[in-house]
DNA sequence: TACAACTACCGTTATTAAACCCATTTTAAA
DNA sequence: TTTAAAATGGGTTTAATAACGGTAGTTGTA
């Protein structure tokens, strides 16, 4: 009786600790079964793969050695698309939310998150389809207010982050200098910045480009 | 009997599901007991101060609110001497081992630990006064051989890490701005980097700096 | 269809950063 | 005590960056 209403986890997480902790409180919840742990990205879909149920929800860590959180879930995506996806990340910035949910995933918690959140998380992404990461987005540590950058803007700023002048990286863009030096303009303005340092810093603490 | 020989632990972490995780692997091990857990550092003191029976060790998170990992160890050391510290970080670069283990940790492991690492360090911490983190410095992902810098010119990493110019920063640092071009060379020639857009960088990667 | 936003480009000027050259003094180590 | 390294300062030259001023085509949408 019982058995049939268990709902499947699958938990993909590259700190054995992080995996006791997630397995341990869930496992003390009611009606949920653990079938699947997997230590990244790549474990996880070939333990997919050969498992003979689905997990029902992939809980999953962002910074994964092989395959991280945004390339694992669009692999889910593209083989098994009923599996619903919960992130989970340390690094609870608005960029990294943003990318997660824009790459399908169903929800998405900081890893700061207690239990309670946890288990209200999984039963409404499992019942609903969808879990609604307002209290998370409230809680970032990114950009201040609803700051807009345009697509080429970002794409400037992840090329900030390296030893290649604003010539270099027009040349890598397809576009002149001045055109970089509008985009970099146009990050001075919006983010109250004066220096290709700052952007530079900016950028890796919003999680634009990663740490590592 | 067996209680006389119980290890009493306390943690500190900013993480619930981090927090269980170590709880629940610990609470397997024989002989420990955890009678303290804190949000963070300040709540650790609060909680010890409280206390009728001190910890035999500590675990540390390194980023924590309120008080961080190196701030909170040197609460310890300053009042309670004989408690022994183990330090868990997820940034497990060079730089933040060697501040953590400076400031008087008796040992480090990284968040990817595994139990068997958890249980080896608790014991040689418990027994020995300290656990070889060597393991843990193999697997860093900071500066790829034995690079060292001089006090200055960390200092003026720091300093990089910032919207001022360099002259500024002699400034700050009261010193000519001739005499921080050298210190930037010094670090250009070191580390194989070009521009202080990499300074930035790997000050910031390599927890030289922190994220936020 | 306006209008806004994004994209792309150009010029001028001042400041800063970077790549070299070099010397002196103090401190630490061999 | 010689040697080495660190900390400090200088000069020159070139390249990159930053702060202004613009124009024009495209795209999306109210």
């Amino acid at each position: 009786m019982k058995d049939k209403a268990l709902i499947n986890i699958a938990i993909a997480d590259d700190h054995p600790i992080m995996r006791k902790g997630i397995s341990d409180i869930i496992s003390s919840f009611e009606g949920f079964s653990i079938p699947i742990q997997a230590n990244d990205g790549r474990e996880l879909i070939e333990q997919i793969s050969k498992s003979a149920v689905l997990p029902d929800i992939c809980i999953l860590d962002i910074s994964m050695p092989n395959l991280n959180g945004f390339e694992t879930i669009k692999e889910i995506r593209k083989r098994w698309s009923s599996i619903k996806v919960l992130a989970l990340s340390m690094y609870n910035n608005e960029f990294s939310i943003i990318k997660m949910l824009a790459s399908g995933a169903n929800g998405y918690l900081p890893k700061n998150t207690n239990p309670q959140h946890l288990q209200r998380a999984l039963a409404a992404i499992y019942y609903t389809g969808y879990y609604d990461s307002e209290q998370a987005i409230k809680n970032t540590s990114g950009p201040n207010q609803q700051l807009k950058f345009t697509e080429r803007e970002i794409e400037f700023l992840c090329h900030c982050c390296s030893e290649l002048s604003y010539r270099q990286i027009g040349d890598l863009m397809g576009i002149s200098v001045r055109t970089v030096e509008g985009y970099r303009d146009a990050l001075f303005d919006k983010l109250d910045i004066k220096s290709r340092a700052g952007l530079v810093m900016y950028a890796l603490r919003n999680g634009i480009m990663p740490i590592e």
